[in-house]
DNA sequence: GCCAACGTTGGC
DNA sequence: GCCAACGTTGGC
């Protein structure tokens, strides 16, 4: 099985990577936005995806990686919505900001690039292996 | 704080 | 079913 690569927005002053690591895992429910739903439908146990902390930070500051596909999200009263659970595998030796993310040509096509408000978005394994690289550069 | 992008709602 | 109005997200 080919694993796949996500990225996940979060505001740091609601739910930070740190709060991830803290917390072991943690249900990513509250998404409201049918796009990132079909995304987060998508994601399979042990596929990676990147964390970026949005409005303060912009940057992607550590890897999680997927442990319950996903389930109905309990906080949605109409139970359109889905969640899934992630834990934490590592954050970055150095945080890749978006400032960075514009600039790299390679990551021209990125779809969070290109989609500034989708919270859950697809990352290609090019991107992946750039942003990666980045992170120790 | 402002504004652009974009999704959703509701009147027709 | 269209589209204007409105609300939310998120970068600047």
């Amino acid at each position: 099985m080919t694993l796949s690569h996500w990225l996940v927005k979060s505001e740091p002053n609601s739910y930070s990577y740190a709060d991830l690591e803290r917390d072991g895992r943690t249900v990513w429910d509250g998404v409201r936005n049918n796009a990132a739903a079909l995304h987060l439908k998508a994601m399979k146990e042990g596929d990676e995806v990147f964390f970026y902390h949005s409005q303060e930070g912009l940057a992607v500051v550590g890897i999680a990686r997927v442990v319950r596909t996903a389930f109905p999200d309990t906080t949605d009263p109409a139970g359109r919505f889905v969640a899934v659970e992630l834990a934490p595998v590592r954050a970055l030796a150095r945080p890749v900001t978006l400032a960075e993310m514009k600039a790299e040509a390679a990551l021209a096509g990125m779809a969070m690039l290109r989609q500034s408000r989708l919270s859950v978005s697809p990352v290609s394994a090019d991107e992946w292996a750039t942003i990666l690289k980045m992170a120790t550069g």
